[in-house]
DNA sequence: GAGTGGTCTAGACCACCTC
DNA sequence: AGGTGGTCTAGACCACTCC
């Protein structure tokens, strides 16, 4: 499946060693790429990693780093332990359309779902207090969410709502509703503003576990706050995206 | 300078090695993080490879994987073949405030410089045609640029300006000046919407040379479209940041 | 010229997933 | 149980930086 157009000129997989003496940087790298240009496809499967060696003449650790690269270029990605895979197409995620997650994903032909993992009321911790100005151990309802792509686990959010806000939220279905959508029809709020910070990272333990992701994989930060139609904090999230799941846009007057 | 601080209870790197019996997994990355906390500053360079090998009794390879977790981090940063440095604090860069660099760098008491690779006219490509809404091969300025923070090199950006918009806008000094002042002033055209898409990715050969970054180290990619008082595509600009440099930040009202 | 990071070889053991 | 990825060891040569 993976020996076929990968060198015009090589004869399999020897004749890729025969390029050793070029200069190398990135030429396994650049063999990957060739490799899935052809005939790999959104979501598949690539060889194991021993496989991979074989037919390239290189080693465990000089095939990793090219893997590592590519995964870094958001061009394949890895499932903790169980192999590496062909990043499909980043969504698009429009950070002021302010689509629910399923009408986004549904919008552009790709399939989604959603996960509760957790949702419980705590008490406000100093960040969370800061961010929806409120006192420090005040009520919040705490929701945590993992969402999924055609399948794929590509999302961590973990939601924090003021409970003077929702009360009783937590009542409904979380997974089947969009928390926008019971703010505006249960409560009437209505977002009026959103704020954002946005970093690349790396997933932590915790979330990479939630995401079948390897620990220490590139990961892209959001974290936003919700005001509502009195200029109040109503909510914040913080999500953790597979890096290569998306591609933010968006389109706004500048200020002043 | 490392060797203080960096296990409570051990004396010396030897006690270092004991641990290996514990789960092992980015027990370095941990070790460094430690390392860090304590007695080194933004942009103070680390310690050679083999030196670090030495005090932590590791390995090569297994070290630079720590390393390369850290640069993930955005804790550390690379300069090609010239070593470790820890990461300065991210600028905090707001999307729709359009402050020019240098005044967004000063007002956080940073020092900003820019340097001008290349300013040229070209004709229009095919994506930069459709950016603009202009016919292919009409004519374009191309102004290429590196801006640093305290002297590291965390931008590279490539500016594409419409002849048409800006006539003679190369005889102008394009390190001193912002583009959007001159904009403003020169030629009466303010820019009164931009539309941004964000990717996290890796540096391209050519752009890693020019911030000394080694190949495919983690880069921010942020690609700008501006438009004027009448609603036209003036320029656009394709922005590769260093991903430890920046955190982006935002606030706006959600469409619709 | 000495030392650095960048790249590579050739193995190994373990935890975990899949069958 | 066999195979997978995750992690690690112990070296090597080269291109480049810095002195």
């Amino acid at each position: 499946m993976l020996s076929s157009s990968i060198e015009p000129t090589g004869d399999d997989a020897t004749s890729l060693t025969h390029t050793a003496d070029l200069p190398v940087t990135g030429l396994k790298g650049r063999l990957l790429n060739h490799l899935e240009a052809a005939p790999l496809h959104a979501s598949q499967r690539l060889p194991s990693e021993r496989e991979m060696i074989e037919r390239f003449g290189t080693t465990r650790v000089t095939l990793r780093d090219a893997l590592l690269q590519l995964e870094a270029e958001g061009r394949i990605y890895r499932e903790n332990r169980r192999g590496w895979f062909v990043s499909p197409p980043r969504l698009r995620y429009d950070l002021l359309a302010c689509l629910p997650f399923h009408e986004m994903v549904q919008s552009q032909q790709r399939v989604a779902s959603t996960e509760v993992l957790a949702a419980q009321e705590v008490p406000a911790d100093e960040v969370i207090a800061q961010r929806l100005g409120i006192a420090r151990g005040a009520g919040v309802y705490r929701i945590t969410r993992v969402r999924r792509i055609d399948g794929r686990r590509v999302l961590h959010v973990c939601h924090h709502l003021r409970r003077d806000c929702f009360p009783g939220i937590l009542d409904f279905d979380l997974s089947a509703h969009s928390l926008t959508t019971l703010y505006l029809h249960q409560y009437a709020i209505r977002i009026r503003r959103v704020s954002f910070e946005l970093a690349s990272s790396v997933f932590d333990a915790e979330t990479a576990v939630a995401l079948n992701a390897a620990p220490g994989s590139p990961a892209q930060r959001i974290t936003r706050i919700n005001f509502d139609q009195n200029g109040r904090a109503v909510d914040c999230d913080d999500e953790h995206w597979r890096h290569d799941a998306i591609e933010l846009t968006l389109s706004a007057a500048p200020q002043r």
